[in-house]
DNA sequence: GAATACAGACTGACCGGTCTGTTTTCGAGA
DNA sequence: TCTCGAAAACAGACCGGTCAGTCTGTATTC
């Protein structure tokens, strides 16, 4: 059981993240300032730096929070049965509806790169997920090809051209509509992607 | 002929555009300070504000000029002859290589591809040419399929596909070594989505 | 009354842009 | 050819504003 005071510090720590999630999204990590954030979760500078030791921290607990949803889904969704082919379409598929549905705006994604190509700790917390992502999809696709469903390319590489045309993808969402909804289209690209790879007079 | 005014003006606008571009892929537009630059090129604060009216605006010429030279790059690709396939993979194989002869550091096409998401200006300047290559990409893949070697799919979807690739296999090149070289594979990427668009028992 | 969970004024640093002054170059006239 | 004023091409001190983080004080809960 949990105190009052345990209570309301995680209320006023959660407004914080949220208000911090928005901030970032519509602003940009540099442009978001702390008075802002502050402003709009409802507490005072005081609150913030009681809850986190520095802007940065804020930002990098966020890209946690990001990866682990992202993860859960993915974990999830590995779990389901179904022929190689069929899992892949469904996994990737799932990677803009993720960054989507947790980040809520997408421009956050952006930020996440960028920042993590500056400071080593973000970079770790962003990599690690993409190299796993890529050691996953490299899986089913060897898995396929032993199916006898997938033709017999390097499973690294389409690995790599799964997450190029999710990313890409994503990209072009985000630029189209100025990240204002995002994580429409992709399924029809791994669709096209996938039928590629199939073996040869399979269809 | 140039009087030795225009020669040194050209010189130190020159410099000034150089710092930038390095200042900027370090460290990111906001992060990077107009005297920061200005200590790089060799220039004082006066010679900068001289030269360009305000940051924003030396950001603005710095994408221009990088735009500038991928279409040159692409026009001269698209004079070329050769079967459509073939076309299209000399032209998307330039991408990255563009994007990394031009900018030098590759941090920079984030920064850009970021600010474009908050400057309308910078916005256009962005998307309009990557709503061009996608439509020139349609028109190979159109082509292609009235040779008769590209399977029928939509045009619009395999060109949204073929982006897709480029921009992903560039953000995994950046992520990869945190942008310190970049633009080394994708050509094997596309070979293999093109192999894909291939018509069925053509290999 | 002591620890928790804040509020908000405050600080030192920094940043984009301005302004005044200085050096360099140019062109015209003597 | 030499001089000299004017325009071009800067240098760098300076300013208003902002920002991340601190510090002191206060209300609430235990």
């Amino acid at each position: 059981m949990s105190t009052a005071h345990q209570q309301r510090s995680r209320a006023t720590r959660a407004r914080i993240l949220e208000a911090a999630k928005t901030c970032f999204a519509r602003e940009g990590y540099d442009a978001a300032s702390v008075a802002e954030i502050c402003q709009q979760a409802g507490v005072g500078k005081g609150g913030f730096y009681y809850h986190f030791p520095s802007k940065q921290a804020l930002f990098l607990e966020l890209l946690n929070g990001w990866l682990a949803e992202l993860d859960a889904l993915l974990a999830a969704e590995q779990a389901k049965a179904g022929s190689a082919p069929n899992r892949l379409m469904a996994m990737a598929g799932l990677m803009p509806q993720v960054a989507q549905a947790a980040v809520g705006q997408l421009p956050l994604f952006l930020e996440y790169l960028l920042q993590a190509l500056r400071h080593p700790s973000i970079w770790k917390a962003t990599i690690a997920p993409i190299r796993r992502y890529r050691r996953l999809f490299a899986r089913l696709v060897a898995a396929g090809q032993s199916e006898g469903a997938i033709r017999q390319v390097e499973a690294e590489l389409a690995a790599r051209v799964i997450v190029s045309l999710a990313l890409g993808d994503l990209l072009q969402d985000v630029l189209e509509d100025r990240g204002r909804r995002g994580g429409r289209q992709a399924a029809g690209s791994l669709e096209l992607l996938l039928t590629g790879l199939e073996k040869k007079g399979t269809a």
